[in-house]
RNA sequence: GACCCUGUCGUCUAGCCUGGUCUAGGACAAGAGCUUUUCAAGCUCUCGACACGGGUUCAAAUCCCGUCAGGGUCACCA
């Protein structure tokens, strides 16, 4: 039975890497029909903290990752310290005194040639003689990363270790306490870094890293998901949208790439369009309501929750991330609009009352207030007129919106709806 | 510095294992155009890469060696 484990430590948010991580060893448990177990390395008391654990599992939870079994380093000490002792009795450890009388637990590094076989990048040789003494026990009686980790993969009986790039140095130390604790080596398979756009580490500076942070921009689970796929996997035939489950019959990890993968912002805002397009507009509508209350636009406890989700209807398909709905939609919301500056210069500087005037009068007029009708009312003013369409078209929606991008502007006066629209062109007249 | 990993369009990748079908395919971005209602949406087109140098071979992106470049690790942090 394959088990992998995802170890995470509360000393901050999840973020794309670990995302990434505990995407890889999700889908490879599920792939293999395996457990995914989940294990908090919290044995660093001082940077440990609480709020973390709660973040992590929130947001691990948020991309869809549930675990079979999940524990906490911090209750285990009492396992690290009798391996320790074990080694110490076999004479492959001993003990540091500090100056203030503190003991430490060392174990001896016995050099000898390593090698270790990646899943992804196949052998890998090291030399031990490089390697110092390693601590195992700290002074405060709690145990090093390298230690905690090996005891605990075994005890937890990891078969596949799948893990960043940034521990295969690791390798060789853990090989070494395999070894002496007389555990079995599992398989390791050591996933590419997620590098920024600049090619340096994925940064703040770079972009944001918390995978919350991705969740609060209003990007969807399943298009980060799909991104972080993509980079350093690739469904093949071309394919580039694929969903969890789908991968999860596609997935073998040794087709994941060696090469490490820049961080792209534009093409996960275009894969998250891509999803939202085709996602469920009452889901996304309650997804927006609380940010809608925050920003003053829907009252809390009264708002028409139809009236919410036709518009996002409306604006779904040219969204890159949800949370622009606030910002295109705002004029449907406010009571004027917040006009672009630029737009009203270009388009609202000519005196237009006499065009405006007459629309809204047949506004007013229309029997069947509908999409079709306004259209055609509109067709038959500017024909009547003697100008071209586009003349009038982009003056109003200027004047409706304060934008000169949006929705097509017949059912943006539907859904502003007569009174609205009317009133808001009747302020250019002069 | 030492050790380790990696090197295909600006970016993500397919191809590499099992050399020829690769005048290197797709996607994002960018640029141009269409959509005579805009656009961040849609459609069409364009630009654009095998890091470099040696081998091996009839033939190399694919195999070998070297160079260079980038990254990672060298904690009583994880």
């Amino acid at each position: 039975m394959v088990r992998v484990r995802f170890a995470p430590s509360p000393t901050g948010n999840l973020h794309i890497g670990g995302g990434r991580t505990a995407l890889f060893n999700w889908l490879f448990a599920q792939s293999q029909k395996g457990k995914f177990i989940l294990r908090i390395e919290d044995t660093d008391k001082e940077r440990s903290k609480k709020e973390f654990v709660d973040e992590i599992l929130f947001s691990l939870k948020w991309l869809g990752f549930n675990w079979d079994e999940l524990y906490y380093q911090s209750r285990r000490f009492d396992r690290y310290r009798m391996h320790a002792d074990k080694l110490l009795k076999a004479g492959l450890a001993y003990i540091e005194k500090s100056p203030e009388g503190k003991e430490a637990i060392i174990f001896k590094v016995n050099p000898q040639k390593i090698k270790v076989d990646d899943l992804i990048r196949g052998q890998i040789e090291f030399d031990a003689s490089l390697i110092k003494p390693q601590v195992l026990i700290k002074s405060d009686g709690s145990p090093t990363y390298n230690f905690a980790c090996v005891v605990d993969d075994a005890e937890m009986n990891i078969t596949h270790i799948i893990r960043g790039d940034d521990h295969i140095s690791n390798t060789p130390k853990q090989a070494l306490l395999y070894q002496a604790l007389g555990f079995e080596l599992p398989q390791f398979a050591h996933l590419p870094l997620i590098m920024g756009m600049d090619g340096g580490r994925l940064s703040k500076r770079t972009g944001a890293t918390a995978i919350s942070d991705y969740r609060k921009m209003g990007y969807l689970p399943e298009a980060l998901v799909n991104y972080l796929l993509l980079l350093s996997w690739s469904p093949g035939n071309n394919r580039e949208l694929v969903s969890i489950k789908e991968a999860v019959g596609l997935f073998d990890i040794k087709n994941v790439n060696r090469t490490a993968a820049a961080f792209d912002l534009k093409k996960l805002d275009w894969i998250n369009n891509q999803y939202l397009k085709s996602a469920d507009p009452e889901k996304l509508a309650d997804e927006l309501i609380p940010l809608l209350i925050e920003r003053n636009y829907i009252n809390k406890d009264n708002f028409d929750r139809g009236y919410l989700i036709t518009l996002v209807k409306l604006f779904q398909a040219r969204l890159p991330r949800l949370n622009d709905f606030a910002d295109w939609a705002d004029f449907f919301f406010l009571d004027e609009p917040v006009m672009d500056e630029a737009a009203k210069e270009k388009y609202l500087s000519q005196d237009l009352s006499k065009e405006f005037k007459l629309f809204s009068q047949r506004l007013n007029d229309l029997a069947n207030f509908d999409i079709v009708n306004i259209e055609a009312s509109f067709r038959e003013l500017v024909a009547e007129l003697g100008i071209e369409a586009k003349k009038l078209i982009h003056p109003i929606r200027v004047a409706l919106t304060g934008k000169t991008i949006g929705p097509g502007l017949f059912e943006v006066i539907y859904y502003l709806g007569k009174e609205r629209s009317s009133k808001r062109l009747l302020k250019w007249i002069k």
